[in-house]
DNA sequence: TGATTATATAAGCAAATCATTATATAGTTA
DNA sequence: TAACTATATAATGATTTGCTTATATAATCA
């Protein structure tokens, strides 16, 4: 349904994910740093989003990197496209953590 | 915030509403009819609706008509375009109910 | 004015949500 | 193989959410 794709939107960490995900691809331990979060928190937005199909995970040895699966959802994008770029912030965002 | 407005967007009974006040204005009972749900939980989404700026509301003698207030917020219209249509739905519901 | 209609607000409750802590799994490296 | 790193899952708890029922407010009508 809709609905259940806009409550995934409706979540300040989630929706920072998204943006960050809208710049590169990222592991879990980027966004963990980023985000000053947990990482079991993250691990578990992720499966939130994913369950939804709003990304795709790929494994790169021990890192998992995950990234924007939205091709079918313009409408996402669309919203996507208007939250601010988080990409001078992620600068110092080193891969392979 | 952002997120706290797709928050809104994320609850099946409040898109609809905003799905059906993409048509036009609507009184209160009008959404109730149509919801199939009690009067006070469409007064109580219409107030998150109002207080987040969504939508207006304008009395005409007992009733009390919303409407969409989204033209500052271009995302949310293009995520109510994506919505399928209720116009025919809603050609049953009589105003001033 | 009193009854009726439309709407809002308050109180209460079950269910969902988000975060934390603890633990499990899987890959890597020494 | 043992230790280490990255990630996932489970268990728990505080907070939020969406709905219901009951009541209040406001406009209309007889």
């Amino acid at each position: 349904m809709m609905a259940d794709q806009f409550k995934l939107l409706g979540d300040k960490t989630r929706l920072t994910m998204l943006a960050m995900l809208k710049e590169r691809a990222l592991c879990v331990c980027d966004l963990v740093e980023f985000l000053e979060t947990s990482q079991p928190n993250v691990s578990q937005h992720l499966r939130k989003l994913k369950d939804a199909g709003l990304v795709n995970e790929m494994r790169k040895g021990q890192w998992i990197y995950y990234s924007l699966n939205i091709d079918d959802k313009p409408y996402i994008g669309t919203i996507l496209n208007h939250i601010p770029s988080l990409k001078e912030k992620m600068i110092n965002l080193k891969n392979d953590c």
